[in-house]
DNA sequence: CCAAGTACTTTGCATTACAAGGTATCTTAC
DNA sequence: GTAAGATACCTTGTAATGCAAAGTACTTGG
């Protein structure tokens, strides 16, 4: 039992939402998407991110094009369809209402 | 795909640190912390908190005694070991630095 | 003594993040 | 033009764990 373990747990949770979030702004790719939480301090691995990515365009949520790089090979950039906007507004409300959820348990709400 | 698997999915990140909060704050028995965290839209069944608990007490957090109860058979009454205080404070830090995290990577810091 | 209620436990399953390794494409250097 | 390195995407196997469902055990009331 250690603190990782649970940072790694709580991160979980929320990486379908951060991801849909990320592409939502932008059109990017794989790459982009792992530095921008990189930067946000939400650690993923290529691993766990392609089978996400492959999943969320399965359920409709994201489409993608090719597009040819000048440093490499061609690269996937993702973005939202019209469902995937609908589903993170959805998502927006549920990550507001677990921090309310979490915040009233935890009674951080008042005091403290 | 729907936002049920979500709300799901983000709850099993935080239910430790929400469980370890709410036995922080008084001796309480399983139906106890199934019904607080029901007040606070975190719905958990039985078969999920049972071998929770179990886990948190093997791994050094958590301790019970048994209380005689005065409508049914015998209750454990758990209570957070020194440890299990020390852990809880770095999961609030975990918690608050995940909410940061997540509110940096769908910008709601500032703007918006 | 058995039915109903309460409390705790166990089993099997499905999901999924991750580690590790693999395949394919492109650029650069020689 | 080809070998080496870099970049990008994909796959496989494993471990963790929430949940549904069923099981065990204790207590009380008729």
């Amino acid at each position: 039992m250690n603190i990782e373990r649970v940072k790694s747990q709580m991160r979980k949770g929320v990486l379908e939402y951060c991801i849909l979030s990320i592409i939502s702004k932008d059109e990017v790719y794989a790459s982009d998407i792992l530095q921008t939480l990189k930067d946000a301090k939400l650690i993923v691995v290529e691993g766990t991110l392609y089978p996400l990515l492959t999943r969320l365009k399965n359920d409709g949520l994201l489409n993608y094009r090719w597009e040819e790089s000048t440093s490499g090979p061609p690269r996937k950039y993702y973005g939202l369809t019209e469902m995937g906007q609908r589903f993170l507004k959805e998502m927006d409300a549920t990550w507001d209402e677990l921090v309310a959820s979490v915040n009233h348990t935890t009674s951080k709400t008042k005091n403290q």
